[in-house]
DNA sequence: AGACCGTGAAGTGTATACACTACTGAGTTC
DNA sequence: GAACTCAGTAGTGTATACACTTCACGGTCT
């Protein structure tokens, strides 16, 4: 069961991944706790599919990259057996597709997989909103506008992947206001689809105008608005999925440019 | 396009709940292409998800078991590193939890967690069969039909894990008719938390009393009575919640219980 | 010349080996 | 007698080794 990618010979990549600095193996952001190189913390494969989740939405590795489990390893000075957990986990997000005997590969989500997660993510948020809507509290209200002035300022930022993740997490903080970790979970994965998705459809949906349609919802938000609120929220999503369709042959272009 | 979870291979009937033969490992009803023990069609890994998988819905294997990797591998006949990425794939489907350095367990999901896992499907279900209702065919309503009539066969069954599938694909099915295998999947993975979630709390909703809300459901469809539609899942997937909770203290019980 | 077909290298799929952590038990101390 | 300490053991975490598939290159035949 995998979207239906032709078996065709890839390999060619569509665009130049960058041979190996596409992956930042950055470690030092966490104590040391005792021994070096080991994080209890946090899983060691976890920070593999953290890695590779980052350089996707962050754009440096593009859909189509065959992710070889040698070259990986060798950057994060690990054996395969730790960059296959890490490939598995990630075709589970769907944010690589495993071909049998021929390995990893970026995924290279269809117009018609972008069509389904943007309509299950209506369902959600649009549900979401409503129903948070009528138990929101003044605090939660600050504490979502605190959030509008961290996007802001990543806005500004040239940091296209924490620009990216701050615009996502303000759907996945909602969540987390209605105390539904279930929910939060499934919307930060869709999420991460949603980002493959725009980046692979060059989304020309401006950070700005997502960062202004934010500031409307809260708006909506703090006067209790809550037909105005899912209104806007269900606008946002068709904003932004409009935004993506309006190349569609593009697309076309880009898949048969793959193989 | 296929369900996550095959319904071709019905398992028609498995090993009683005895104490260590939990697992079964039936490979013989596929045809050996070449080699001894290899099926290309299904990955091998994936035959030991599903067989742990069925044996969890199918009361097989109670919460809270340990799953030593070295067992399972001696069971499977295979090493412990087919079944470390199984371990690995369903933990993050939340049937197993991992705990570092010590070891799987089948999930044991919290009243909070079954909570949330509920309201989920219920913001899910609702807005699908809204969508449903305005789209569906004639053709669509007797294949509902028919299911009913596979659901009635199966609850005069005796057969716990044939029965519970087939009551959960039901949901399934009207996903797939929406056309959204993204929704498919989702509802596929809530579905089966929600029937661990049964098993652990001894739901007391008879397979019967689902069946019959199916079967009203499937009315209001015929119809195209959307309010009816929309008011009857709420109250259907109300039911089976209710039947939960009305024994908190015994969930404890059973808890302390199985090791 | 073009297509077919072996042969090699590269890479994935699985098994095994080793290191290290967490539990079990007996022995010791207060 | 109860609790604490310290091996020993079972079991997980990671690395390495090996088998087999896929892909690419080069030679051969028509």
């Amino acid at each position: 069961m995998s979207t239906a990618m032709p078996r065709g010979r890839a390999n060619l990549k569509v665009i130049q991944p960058g041979e190996e600095p596409a992956l930042a193996p950055r470690v030092a952001n966490r104590t040391k706790a005792k021994k070096a190189s080991k994080d209890p913390l946090l899983g060691n494969t976890q920070r593999i599919v953290e890695s590779i989740t980052d350089a996707i939405v962050g754009r440096r590795l593009m859909p189509g990259t065959k992710l070889s489990e040698q070259k990986i390893a060798d950057i994060f000075k690990v054996s395969r057996t730790l960059v296959r957990q890490a490939l598995n986990q990630l075709s589970r997000d769907r944010l690589v597709v495993l071909e049998p005997a021929r390995g990893a590969f970026v995924a290279t989500p269809s117009v018609e997989e972008a069509r389904q997660v943007f309509e299950v993510r209506q369902i959600l948020e649009a549900a979401l909103t409503r129903r948070l809507c009528a138990v929101i509290t003044d605090v939660q209200v600050a504490e979502l506008r605190r959030h509008l002035q961290a996007e802001q300022a990543a806005v500004s930022n040239t940091d296209v992947s924490g620009r990216t993740r701050l615009l996502a997490d303000f759907h996945v903080v909602l969540a987390q206001m209605l105390h539904n970790n279930v929910l939060a979970q499934l919307l930060t994965d869709l999420l991460t689809r949603s980002s493959l998705i725009a980046l692979m459809y060059q989304s020309s949906h401006s950070a700005e105008a997502s960062l202004a349609e934010h500031v409307s919802i809260v708006d909506a938000f703090a006067r209790r608005d809550v037909k105005a609120a899912v209104r806007l929220t269900i606008e946002h999503l068709e904003h932004v999925e409009q935004n993506l369709r309006l190349n569609p042959q593009q697309t076309d272009l880009a898949h048969l440019l793959n193989p």
